[in-house]
DNA sequence: TCGCAATGCGTTAACGTACACGCATCGTGC
DNA sequence: GCACGATGCGTGTACGTTAACGCATTGCGA
């Protein structure tokens, strides 16, 4: 298959006709070495397809790369974060001798003053405890995108969230159309012909409103329909949203709620006609109300997977120079009350 | 949170007051020392909290790791196991230079006198070239667990499936009772107090009879339904099974695949009323069904992510010898006519 | 008591790369 | 003709671990 035993660079040194030294210089080019010399070289470790031991480089480098992690409040939006939170933890854990750091930069999700507050602290200088990368949930956009500019020179990983048009190493996220094509789907197997209302907390949130923009485009080409719209930018201000929207007309038969806070919406259902939501996250909350009917699907999107993956996505490309797909899809997980057994102990009926 | 400069062997010899190379023969257990100098180096790598440093360890060894990749003929289950092979492949590629080596095996999944034969091939042996970790698709049952008793000694990673009470490293796969009641939800909701009929092609297959489990328990739940077992032991008898199932009554009102054989399901049935068919696996048969809409939902269970982790585990158990969780839980990954554009180029409509 | 084996433990040379040093050599300016 | 900087390149050591080696010390039978 692959050829295991890979030349090193003391047979490219030898191969070139010079010392291992000069093989370094020209290969990480630091000067000190003549245009001939280099091309030698160069051509030695094409022909011997040397590929830098990434052990042996690491071993002798032993320098700490500091990466920061952009995230919301853990205890925002039922405690979602902290779920991305425990994944960047876990990675942690994994390379901790691999000389891997990571600081948690955590902001507001309604507050873009505390965005820009903590990506002030972002140090991107060439200290030995500078940032060499960045780990980003993009709930704030234009602020997001801010940051990505400012810190153009550093890698960006975005997790749960797209940020269009910005230059990224990596974007890790579910296809937001996918899972509002889903949800749509399965309001309209549940209510067939209703009039469904979808919920946008945070009307910042690119991915939220894509997410919607799935959902609507599902109905526009299966029944012609245009499903209403409901926005809010807190969760309190959301509660009273929902709640003035049961005593109007015509009833809503359904609720596509775009991020976590399903449970809210279904609390604010309480007393009325129970009426079916699908709702994404499996916060607390949600599981609860799963397990009780009142939600009746959740879009799992693997928190802690992200995380984790995140931080390994910046380790392999900083760290071991990979290449690195610029976008890692996550799977559209669809959580019932019957299923919820199979999500993790504190799930557990 | 983490402290990053971990402790070295050096550190820990000087807290215990020996030499390195006593710490070495402790850590690894390989004799030459007294018990009261074991027990004072431990306490002193306890302290220190000492954990090796794979980068050097991995350096020093550069032995060859050999695992071997038991698996159905990729061609098999309409190419369901080549998309396995890619992911191993990938994991392969990435792991280049950490002397890792996987050789595929593979046997057909209708016969167990060919998985026989491969399994005598296997080399538990102590030679350079010897396998040291087996990645293991058990579709057969009883030789899976042949194979596994037979090679006690060597770490077993099994994807795709169960093999209960076996002594395996891991096992990846979907939970195969929620997949069975996910689909019986979606089922009934398609079709409310519908007579249902779930396939199992391969009774060997200890995970599709499982995933029959889940499903026969949604209905024993929710209606005391029984749904109707259809079983083959090929595709060709499964396609005459169901084509003859269509002259009798009661009509099926729905069907729920337990593999990738939802295409020859859907084969059949054409001609004759439609009914919803939920299955499994992006195949490229379930595919252009699903884009067709001859298949309703396809349960992926991301074959490519599991033959990558398969060898990840392997990786880090041997390689690194790190404590690899028992269990990796692939999510239930829905997919409907709607967002396979989200699955791959090969599918784009 | 001697001798040989077994046991206990320290020393040391790799593994492949990074990087600081330092020795040549050469060209240039005064 | 000498000093001096720039250029070119080799040497040596360190990173942390592994494992072979070899020097002590102890145990035990003869």
């Amino acid at each position: 298959m692959v050829e295991n035993t890979s030349a090193t660079m003391r047979d490219v040194a030898r191969e070139a006709g010079v010392s291992i030294g000069t093989v370094d210089r020209v290969l990480h080019n630091r000067g000190r070495f003549s245009p001939t010399t280099g091309e030698r070289v160069r051509a030695a470790a094409q022909r011997l397809n040397f590929l830098p031991n990434q052990a042996a480089s690491n071993l002798k480098r032993a320098k700490i790369y500091t990466f920061v992690a952009v995230l919301p409040h853990p205890e925002q939006d039922g405690g979602f974060w902290s779920q991305v939170v425990a994944g960047v933890n876990r990675a942690i854990q994994e390379l901790a001798h691999h000389y891997v750091r990571v600081q948690f930069a955590h902001y507001d999700r309604f507050d873009p003053e505390s965005f820009e507050q903590i990506a002030a602290e972002i140090d991107p200088g060439a200290s030995d405890a500078a940032t060499l990368g960045i780990i980003l949930a993009p709930t704030l956009r234009a602020a997001s995108r801010r940051l990505v500019e400012r810190y153009r020179s550093l890698p960006v990983v975005v997790l749960d969230g797209e940020l269009p048009e910005a230059d990224l190493l990596c974007s890790i996220s579910q296809e937001s159309l996918e899972g509002g094509l889903l949800a749509a789907k399965l309001l309209q197997l549940m209510s067939p012909g209703g009039h469904f209302a979808s919920i946008v907390v945070g009307r910042e949130d690119y991915h939220l409103l894509r997410r919607r923009a799935g959902f609507e485009t599902y109905f526009a080409a299966h029944n012609g329909a245009t499903p209403e719209r409901i926005e809010a930018d807190s969760e309190s201000e959301l509660l009273a949203r929902i709640e003035a929207r049961y005593t109007q007309a015509p009833p809503v038969d359904g609720f596509f709620v775009t991020n976590a806070a399903a449970h809210i919406v279904a609390r604010a259902a309480r007393g009325h006609k129970s009426v079916p939501i699908v709702g994404y996250d499996l916060i607390e909350e949600n599981a609860a109300q799963l397990r009780s009917g009142e939600l009746q699907f959740l879009i799992h999107q693997q928190p802690e997977h992200q995380g984790y993956q995140a931080v390994y996505a910046l380790y392999r490309h900083i760290v071991l120079g990979e290449t690195i797909e610029p976008q890692l899809r996550i799977p559209v997980d669809l959580v019932t009350k019957e299923t919820l057994q199979f999500h993790g102990r504190q799930f557990d009926s």
